[in-house]
Order: structure tokens, then C-alpha cells, then sequence
DNA sequence: TTGTCAAATGTCAGCTGCTGACATAATCTC
DNA sequence: GAGATTATGTCAGCAGCTGACATTTGACAA
């Protein structure tokens, strides 16, 4: 009704009791499930114990999320979203991977606000390091970001007034960016370094290592 | 005993009666489970059905297969193993990149018949075009890639002398890389052209765009 | 307020994927 | 051929997930 059609979500600036009450227990559910995530691991916590700390059916739970899965990665979801918005107001003139570039580095602050909403932060990162050692979590996410690549190819060929079936160079180098991008959180994950500028900077690192990285000429500075 | 040492299947060139049973069971389990998923599609077949058709506890069918998706993505493990050798045979001259699309390229024959010796090409033809639209499995295949890519990073920082964790050069290869394989086998799914020849033209085209998908001025030749 | 409608939730039954434990049967070794 | 290994079958059980139907709760109008 508010004209933002969501993904899956209840709508965001919702008015009514009823909407806001959903939001509410989607809220607790994903905050929920991340704690027990967080302490018992994604494997060792039950649907049914999420449930019922928010005092829920199971069935609910499940009405409100695909899987156990979609549940631990709400925020990433949220997250995504916030991207594609920022990519969508970029300037026409911006070369793609420019406006890919500066859409990350731009919405930063926004996402954690957002985030923020629902979660406190050092849950979230906590819960990423999960995901990133959790096999299920993994696939899941990547699942995630290839449907999320999917959106980003057509927007960079709407862009650039490409056909995105017959020239292959937004797919080429949304893929690259996804590669990339998903090198950088790994990279984050693993050095344990719990802020969020941190992440950002490690971003930042490695989409501008893409050019270095392909264009050869790596042995100057080793051998 | 051959040198190569499997991922998990039971060893290729195996000795007594006993390995090369189980190795038996294991390639009519992969055949049966596509042939069932490709007709009645991945969701629509049971774990049960599969083991049946192969005259086989469903206990059994687990203890060749990790999961009902595993078994959908045997042979792509296969493939990824042998690319994974023609990696490590790439002369160390050759620069990363040159290597991994050497590494493709050169063995793309010795792949179309280790496949040919478990399933009928065609099989795996259309099976590539069920995984391409089974969201489970899409999921299951993103994570085994993912898991290839780290082994792919380490590949890479060593044939360069270089410390996968510092560096952040090979790990932002091998993840443009591995989207732009996941981009050309993703075209080839939609064009629904049922040839490994158009497969391995449709990877050459996409590894050479590469290089201008990033370089900016796209816009030369469109508007 | 009250009554009506729609939407959210609960309850229940059931399927399917997957696993541990133990018994049985097949191969290997001597 | 006897005994040690190893694969397989059987059984029981948990957890994720879904459809169907009953029940409650908020929305809206008379």
C-alpha cells in the first residue's frame, strides 16, 4: 500500500496495528534465531526452540520464513536490499563498475542503521562469522547472492542500454564484483576483527585490487 | 595407487573385486538418481525411489552420498577434479590467469569422456539444465565452487610464490574466474544448445571478455 | 457497541531427508 | 576353510517442512 513493494517482507513503513505486529514477531524470530545461532550454532539449535522463544508456533516460524536458513540470513536480505536501492540512484554517468563500487561504499552507513533496527550489531557479526563456518549457511547465502547478481545484471544493462542475453560483459563483470565482494567478507570473517569500518575498508581493499589481480604482471614486487 | 588421489569416491583404478563393486553401485546410483531427477525433476524424486531403482537400502544410498544433492552433483565433483589436475600441470611460466583458462580449455576433452564412462553425455546434458533450475541444488552446486575456489587460491599462491592470506591477489582472481565460469555455463543452460562444443565455446568467449568488462567504455559501440 | 469479514495463528497429521546402532552377508587374508 | 574386514540391510528416531482445518485477533462499517 506504501507503494514499496517488498521482497518478502511486510512492508516497511507499514500503518496498522496488524502489519505492525507482524513486523514485530519477524523481528523477534530473526533476532532469536540469530542468538541461538550465535551460542548453540545453526546446527544445534531447532526450529521448534526459536519458536518458542518468541512464544510461536512452529508453523509460524515457517510463515514467516522458507527454512531455518532464510531466518539467519533476514539481515543479509535486508542488507541486499539497501544495495540495490543505492545502485539504482547512482548518476547515469557512472561506469558500471564504478557505480558498483561507489553503491557499496555509499549505503554503508544507511545498512547499519538498518540493521541496527532489528539487531544489535555485534550480533550481526557475530552471526557472520557463523555463517561463513556453517556449510548450510554458506550454500544458502551464495544461493542469495546469485539471485542477487540475476537483479544486478539487469540493472547495469538497463544502465548501459545493453541486452543482457546477447552482450556478455554485465554478467562478466557483475560475477567478477559478486566474486569479489564475497573474497572480501570472507577475508573480513576470518581476521576476526569486529568492527564494521573494518569491513569496509576490506572491501574497499579488494575491489580496487580487480584491475592488479587480472591484468598479470603479479612477480614484480616477489621473485 | 594411480597417483591420483580422490576427493571421496572409492579409488578410479581400483585393485580387488570389492573397490571396483563399490565403484559400481556408485556411478548406477549417480545414473539412476538423474535419470529420475531429469524426468520427474529433483524435488518430485525420492531418496527411496533412487534406491530402489538400483535395488539398494536408502541407508546405503547414504553412505555413498552425503545428501540427495550430492548425488545430483557427482559428476560435476568429477569435473572439477580433473580441472583441478590440469591446473597443477600448467607450466609454471604461464601467468594465473593464462593458466586457469588454459587449464579449462585443455581439458575439456579428457573431461567429455571421464564423464562419458559413468553417464550418456546427453544425460548430463540435461541434468546440467535441471541444476540450473532447482534453487536446492543451485545452492548445493554454488558451495562445492566455492569450496573449488579456495583450493584454486591456494593453487594459484603458490605457483606464484605468494601468501594466500596477505595477498589479496589470487583470491580476487579465482572468484572473478569462478563467476565468469558460473556466468558462460549459466548462458549455455538458457540457450538450451545441447552441445559440449557450444559449452566450451560459450566459457573461451566469456574468458575473454573478461578484460573489457572492466576496463569501462562500453559505451563506444551501443548508443 | 456490535457484527462481519479477512488475515494471522495454532493444532494436528504426515512426508521426506538423514543418522546412529546393531545384525547380517559379502569379500579379503592367511 | 577359519577368521578378520568391510559393505549392506533393518529398524528406530529426530528434525525440517507442508497441507488442512479450527480458532483467534485486528480491520471496518452499521
Amino acid at each position: 500500500m506504501t507503494g514499496i513493494t517488498a521482497t518478502a517482507q511486510p512492508a516497511p513503513g507499514a500503518s496498522g496495528l496488524r502489519e505492525r505486529k507482524k513486523q514485530r514477531t519477524r523481528d523477534a524470530l530473526t533476532r532469536a534465531a540469530m542468538e541461538l545461532f550465535t551460542t548453540r550454532g545453526f546446527e544445534g539449535t531447532t526450529v521448534d526452540e526459536i519458536a518458542e522463544s518468541v512464544e510461536v508456533s512452529q508453523r509460524t516460524f515457517f510463515r514467516y520464513f522458507q527454512s531455518k536458513e532464510h531466518a539467519a540470513l533476514a539481515v543479509e536480505e535486508l542488507i541486499e536490499g539497501h544495495f540495490m536501492a543505492a545502485l539504482r540512484e547512482r548518476p547515469a554517468a557512472e561506469p558500471p563498475l564504478e557505480a558498483l563500487r561507489n553503491a557499496v561504499l555509499s549505503t554503508w552507513d544507511d545498512v547499519s542503521t538498518a540493521i541496527h533496527e532489528v539487531v544489535p550489531l555485534d550480533l550481526y557479526m557475530r552471526m557472520c562469522q557463523v555463517v561463513e563456518t556453517t556449510p548450510a549457511l554458506l550454500a544458502a547465502r551464495m544461493r542469495g547472492q546469485a539471485e542477487m547478481e540475476q537483479r544486478l545484471v539487469a540493472e547495469i544493462a538497463r544502465r548501459e542500454g545493453l541486452d543482457p542475453v546477447l552482450d556478455l560483459r554485465p554478467r562478466v563483470l557483475v560475477a567478477a564484483f559478486g566474486g569479489v565482494i564475497r573474497a572480501a567478507s570472507g577475508h573480513w570473517g576470518k581476521c576476526a576483527d569486529d568492527s564494521v569500518e573494518q569491513m569496509r575498508r576490506s572491501v574497499e581493499e579488494h575491489i580496487n585490487t580487480i584491475g592488479p589481480a587480472l591484468t598479470g604482471g603479479w612477480r614484480a614486487p616477489g621473485a
